[in-house]
DNA sequence: GACTGCTACCTTGCTATGCAAGGTACCTTG
DNA sequence: CAAGGTACCTTGCATAGCAAGGTAGCAGTC
């Protein structure tokens, strides 16, 4: 048992970098719970579902990070649009430097003297 | 309360990642886990501590990865050096693709359409 | 109107795992 | 023998992803 399988590693990696991924796409206008989902699936690796999403938006409106307005639908039950507030912004900036330097940290020690 | 700190920002990157570090330094060669801790504390990022290595060691020899042997030091207690099996070795290249993909997904939706 | 199916929201309970803190013990130096 | 460094390991807590389940709006079909 155990042994990590591809999709616990894939869900490890996930970790961390969800939470950001979301206020990148986010960065781009505003969009809905479900289509956050949907717009992550379509990119290899990233996929989660809404059981990781909804909570995860209610933390960051929580932190003051998103903003919501809910907005009927053309064909549907309404939805809750999420946008960055100035502290999202800022939060993603902060992110995106600090992934740049971990991601050279891990491939130094993966690359390491091969 | 919350709002992610650095150090939390961190933590979470590293999480799914360290294991495989660890793997990827064993790669290299046998070593005890006293010294991987200091080995990744070297590295910007991946810095970690005892209480997080050890149970990591454990479950890696559990699962196969890795086998140990006891060394006397020159100075100080004995050591259990670990290294990698041919099934670690294994697990090694699989994270080392999945890493790579997961690295340009991360990239492309982080640098989207900036 | 009732049924089916899709969209969309959210919650509960489980699990994995990083880490602070604490504990044990070996060895050397004074 | 006391103190300090090295080295091992465990306990208990907090976080967060996710499967599964629940609610409800809307549209099309019979």
């Amino acid at each position: 048992m155990s042994v990590t399988t591809d999709a616990q590693l894939l869900a490890q990696l996930r970790r961390g970098v969800i939470e950001h991924c979301v206020l990148a796409l986010l960065d781009r206008g505003p969009r809905y719970g479900f289509d956050l989902v949907r717009a992550l699936a379509a990119v290899e690796g990233l996929g989660t579902s809404e059981g990781t999403i909804y909570p995860l938006l209610s933390r960051l409106r929580k932190d003051g990070l998103l903003e919501t307005s809910w907005q009927p639908s053309d064909q549907g039950p309404p939805r809750r649009y999420y946008e960055l507030t100035a502290q999202g912004r800022t939060a993603l900036d902060v992110f995106h430097r600090h992934w740049r330097s971990f991601r050279a940290a891990v491939d130094e020690v993966l690359e390491g003297d091969k």
